[in-house]
RNA sequence: GCAUCCGUAGCGCAAUUGGAUAGAGUGUCAGCCUCCGACGCUGAAGGUUGUGGGUUCGAUCCCCGCCGGGUGCACCA
């Protein structure tokens, strides 16, 4: 239930509506102060009266009923003490009853949201600098989805541009289709290596390649089946490492698509009189902005990547009419998003304030940058494999006798590589390292599936859960049932910021006061009644863990 | 040089959009399995929130300066 409501509707202060009271309240750092707390401190102004005055006279307007039960004032702060019997037991059966929907809501019903994300490049490997746009779009699609938007998952592919041509050139000269077919995207990245090795001695192989993309463009057979090849090779490949991350799209439009949808959006700026000449390339001004000009077309008149994300955008807002239409790209281009967002504007575009760069740190590794033109990469599919091999490791270690041993590794290898990925604020930066993925000591995936596994096994042992009322709570048992009562809100903040973390540090949050209560407080062998709201509280911790992480696509083993 | 982001315990991080005594983890040290799963739990130690000002009843959070680091800034995407 929603009790920030409750006790506003019950405070029902002069000039504010119950959402912006219910939004003022908080929760209070130590619990015995309360549960939910007013700070009076900004009332001061438009009431003209001290705060802690204003906490007395509006705690006068409420008593205690069965919901609140005390009321009480602390300097400039009015705090509420929450009946926890109530809370607990109205919460354990919500959960129970909502089972995996608990904490969806219809709050995106009618609104349509675009995710672009993942974004790969064709014949190029899948490495670790793609794994945070690939798993912070999926949970943001999951969660998006969960709250009743339309979400659409968009994979803006890399398949335009002069590297196709170096491909050519590299596998007329290099490569051979048994040994590519063999060796898939490794084999296409070590023969696109050898292109820019051999194109430093020897030049001319540059302008090679520009022909044969040339040759694409220009509709050549056999240049145009030999990038086809390439691409579904690509997508083949790639998607078996969506499905192990448990991501998806709707939609592959890249930037091939947009070939024939740019001219009409320089027209258009040409039109709007937004068009200048500058060293013979086409730019829109942004000085008045504090920005760089834009870059729309190159001295030779060929199109820019802002002139193909404005493609791109406008063909989106014609066929989705999105409420918003976020990019998940990394930090590195702030400025190419504000740049051709406020060319849209500039165009008259009212709804390019919808448009959202979901901005977040890059991946680097101890050593320096990767790179795919010297090979220096870090492949996902490896990182992935090491995981669920040292999964399987630790398995052999300390349960093994444990039943599907393979499939529990993969749940606990490949969760660990997601969860690294979404456990901090997505704007910090990551050093990737495999000691640190492979590290599942402390606050990590598998301590949340362990507990996951945990709950199972005391609902298998329990046996069927009896009728119960909340009579008397430990403090371990109030603090489960604060958190999972909080979960809602949780996962629409994790919406509203475009932050999965919140999502992840909840799981651990859940999970460390789960083990705390499994530890202080014993469930089987209790009295019938405290039994079964002990079991139900379990079953309830066990249904919120898993949804928290279906959010995120981590499984939770039955067992491990 | 200009723009922008970041700086919190030895280390990598969190902090309820400006709120009450800045929190967990890891590492170190000391404990807990004849009791529902020890991949667990308890405790100790660890802080002038980079720095100097300002705004405010109140600042890790907002503003200004400085220091340190990342990223971007014309025909790549």
């Amino acid at each position: 239930m929603d009790y920030k409501k409750y006790i506003a509707e019950k405070l029902n202060i002069e000039g504010l509506s119950a959402e912006e009271t219910a939004a003022m309240l908080e929760v209070p750092p130590q619990s015995d102060m309360g549960d939910y707390a007013l700070p009076c401190f900004r009332l001061a102004k438009t009431m003209r009266k001290a705060p802690p005055l204003i906490a007395k006279e509006l705690a006068a307007k409420i008593s205690a009923d069965g919901v609140i039960c005390e009321v009480s004032v602390a300097g400039g702060y009015l705090n509420f003490k929450i009946d926890r019997l109530h809370r607990a037991e109205d919460t354990v059966r919500e959960v129970l009853e909502k089972g995996e929907r608990y904490g969806s809501s219809d709050l995106g019903a009618g609104k349509t949201i675009c995710i672009d994300y993942s974004s790969i490049n064709i014949a190029k490997p899948f490495h670790i600098g793609h794994l945070s746009t690939t798993v912070i779009g999926g949970a943001l699609y999951k969660i998006l989805s969960f709250l009743g938007y339309k979400a659409v998952g968009i994979n803006h592919l890399g398949d335009y541009g002069t590297q196709f041509g170096k491909l050519i050139v590299a596998y007329k000269r290099w490569g051979d289709k048994e040994t590519i077919e063999k060796g898939k995207l490794r084999e296409l990245m070590r023969i696109y290596v050898k292109f820019h090795e051999e194109a430093e001695k020897h030049p001319e192989l540059e302008d090679e390649a520009r022909h044969y993309f040339k040759l694409i463009e220009d509709g050549d057979k056999e240049a145009n089946e030999l990038f086809a090849w390439f691409k579904e090779l690509t997508l083949k490949e790639v998607q078996k490492i969506y499905d192990r991350l448990k991501v998806t799209f709707d939609s592959y439009a890249g930037e091939s698509f947009y070939n024939d949808k740019m001219q009409p959006v320089i027209d258009e700026l040409k039109e709007k009189g937004l068009l200048k000449m500058s060293d013979g390339a086409a730019i829109v001004n942004l000085e008045e902005y504090g920005m760089p000009p834009c870059l729309i077309l190159k001295k030779d008149g060929s199109s820019l990547y802002a002139t193909r994300d404005m493609a791109a955008a406008i063909y989106r807002k014609k066929t989705y009419d999105f409420y918003k239409s976020l990019y998940v790209v990394a930090y590195q281009q702030d400025l190419h998003f504000k740049q051709f967002f406020k060319v849209l504007e500039l165009m008259g575009k009212e709804w390019a304030k919808d448009l959202v760069h979901v901005s977040y740190g890059m991946v680097s590794m101890e050593d320096g940058a990767m790179s795919t033109r010297t090979g220096k990469v870090v492949f996902l599919e490896d990182v992935l494999d090491k995981c669920v091999e040292k999964a399987a490791a630790i398995i052999e270690e300390k349960n093994e006798k444990l039943e599907n041993k393979a499939e529990v590794a993969r749940q606990v290898g490949t969760g660990a590589v997601i969860f690294g990925a979404l456990y901090n604020n997505k704007i910090k930066d990551i050093v990737f390292s495999y000691d640190k993925v492979l590290n599942f000591d402390g606050e990590t995936c598998p301590y949340v599936q362990y507990t996951g596994a945990r709950c199972n096994s005391v609902l298998k042992k329990g046996g069927e859960i009896g009728a119960f009322r909340a009579e008397t709570l430990t403090d371990e048992e109030y603090a489960l049932v604060a958190l999972l009562d909080n979960f809602p809100n949780v996962v629409k903040e994790a919406a509203e910021k475009y932050e999965p973390s919140f999502v992840t540090r909840f799981a651990v949050d859940l999970a460390k006061a789960y083990n705390k209560f499994y530890i202080a407080d014993k469930i089987i062998g209790s009295e019938e009644n405290v039994k079964n709201f002990r079991l139900a509280l379990t079953k309830a911790v066990h249904t919120v863990l898993k949804t928290a992480f279906a959010l995120l696509g981590i499984e939770i083993p039955e067992q491990m």
